[in-house]
DNA sequence: CTTAGGG
DNA sequence: CCCTAAG
């Protein structure tokens, strides 16, 4: 089964490479164009997928069938969750945990697509869901408290976002994460090899010829990308994961009308790493700051741009929301939906959204006159921004 | 330019 | 995600 694909895989390498070098630029590709080149011309990035797709007869095979069997997934998650950790500096250990955890989720989550007939992969999302996140958060909410710190005071208590500190802690950690993670060079390569095909032909305007059943997703690279921040060229942060439901979406799309292609270009899937990013940032910044969010914790993210934030943010309400309500149902939905939300993700954002409810009439009509009677503006307005506004950086020569 | 809101 | 209005 696997075997059959590696022809194919290494086919569309080459395959996509002439189609690069003939098509050299495409309008409007420009700065797309670069990421690719830099996927292909990188040494490592090839050497990476290279080596993923060709040299899979050596450990790597062991690996990587361990990996699509699930069972190494579990295994490297344990890993992580026991051994690796201690090896890793306390504080981006959590960070660590998550993003590894977020890319291990993917990762099963592509299994459970490809081999969408076994159980096993179903019931290991869920392990990982249920079981392996609660404990994991345990650490960063060791009891309850932490939803009256928030609640009582406005002040975020720093040990509530225990991820929050991400910024500087996750750079050791992310590394330690992708060297961890080396064994996994057989999805990896697979992985990449496939993202730069959906990534090249997403530039060029529409979704790229289904060639396979497989998911790209790549949370190590991301990861690395997102340590070195600022400026990093290679900026391939390509959690492409196509959902079923999704690529149908884009087949009809581009069935539908070629002129439909301009709108809902390419509309990047948000990891949990990135949702968890976000709720931190949200959480130290408070909501509404979207351009210090955007450029304190998604610097290295040319796509994202404040207003995706925003826009996430309100879905992660809504959803957050809906599982207030009738939390059995949705909760089944979720297992079932593509893009499982973790529990401890959904309740911070549920505290979080208590603080500051979305910019939502809330009165819904205040009389102008006696409207302000307290300056402050309620709730969302201004949460507490320690260092606020003279923080941006303002070009007065 | 940034944010809010609606599509 | 895109677009627009308002500060």
């Amino acid at each position: 089964m696997k075997t059959d694909r590696k022809p194919h895989l290494i086919k569309k390498l080459s395959d996509m490479k002439r189609q690069r070098v003939d098509e050299s630029i495409v309008p409007g590709l420009e700065d797309e164009a670069t990421e690719v080149e830099h996927l292909l011309a990188e040494p490592k990035s090839e050497h990476v997928s290279v080596d993923g797709v060709l040299c899979l007869g050596k450990e790597n095979l062991e690996k990587h069938l361990k990996m699509e069997d699930f069972s190494c997934a579990f295994d490297y998650g344990w890993k992580i969750n026991c051994g690796g950790l201690d090896s890793i500096h306390g504080q981006g250990g959590d960070d660590l945990k998550l993003e590894v955890l977020d890319g291990l989720l993917d990762e099963v989550d592509e299994v459970d697509d490809i081999h969408a007939a076994h159980d096993l992969s179903g019931a290991c999302e869920d392990f990982l869901l249920d079981i392996e996140f609660p404990e994991k958060f345990a650490e960063l909410e060791p009891c309850e408290g932490s939803n009256l710190h928030n609640s009582s005071s406005e002040s975020h208590s720093p040990g509530f976002s225990g991820s929050s500190n991400s910024a500087g802690g996750i750079s050791e950690s992310s590394i330690a994460a992708v060297q961890e993670s080396n064994g996994r060079n057989g999805v990896l390569g697979k992985m990449v090899n496939c993202d730069v095909h959906q990534t090249f032909w997403s530039k060029c305007g529409c979704q790229a010829p289904v060639m396979d059943t497989i998911h790209p997703t790549i949370e190590n690279v991301q990861d690395l990308d997102q340590s070195d921040d600022d400026e990093k060229p290679l900026e391939l942060e390509s959690d492409y994961e196509l959902s079923a439901s999704e690529s149908e979406d884009e087949l009809e799309k581009s069935k539908r009308s070629k002129t439909a292609c301009d709108r809902r270009k390419h509309q990047r899937m948000w990891t949990l790493a990135e949702v968890i990013k976000l709720v931190d940032g949200i959480a130290q910044y408070g909501v509404g700051r979207w351009t210090d969010i955007k450029r304190l914790l998604f610097a290295s993210s040319a796509y994202r741009t404040p207003v995706d934030l925003r826009d996430k943010w309100r879905n992660l309400l809504r959803s957050s929301s809906a599982l207030k309500h009738n939390r059995r149902e949705v909760d089944n939905d979720l297992k079932h939906a593509v893009r499982p939300l973790p529990k401890p993700v959904v309740r911070r954002i549920r505290e979080l959204a208590t603080i500051h409810p979305y910019p939502r009439v809330r009165s819904p009509k205040i009389s102008p006159v006696d409207a302000p009677s307290s300056k402050h503006p309620t709730t969302k307005g201004a949460p507490v921004y320690p260092h606020a506004r003279n923080l941006r950086r303002k070009k007065c020569s």
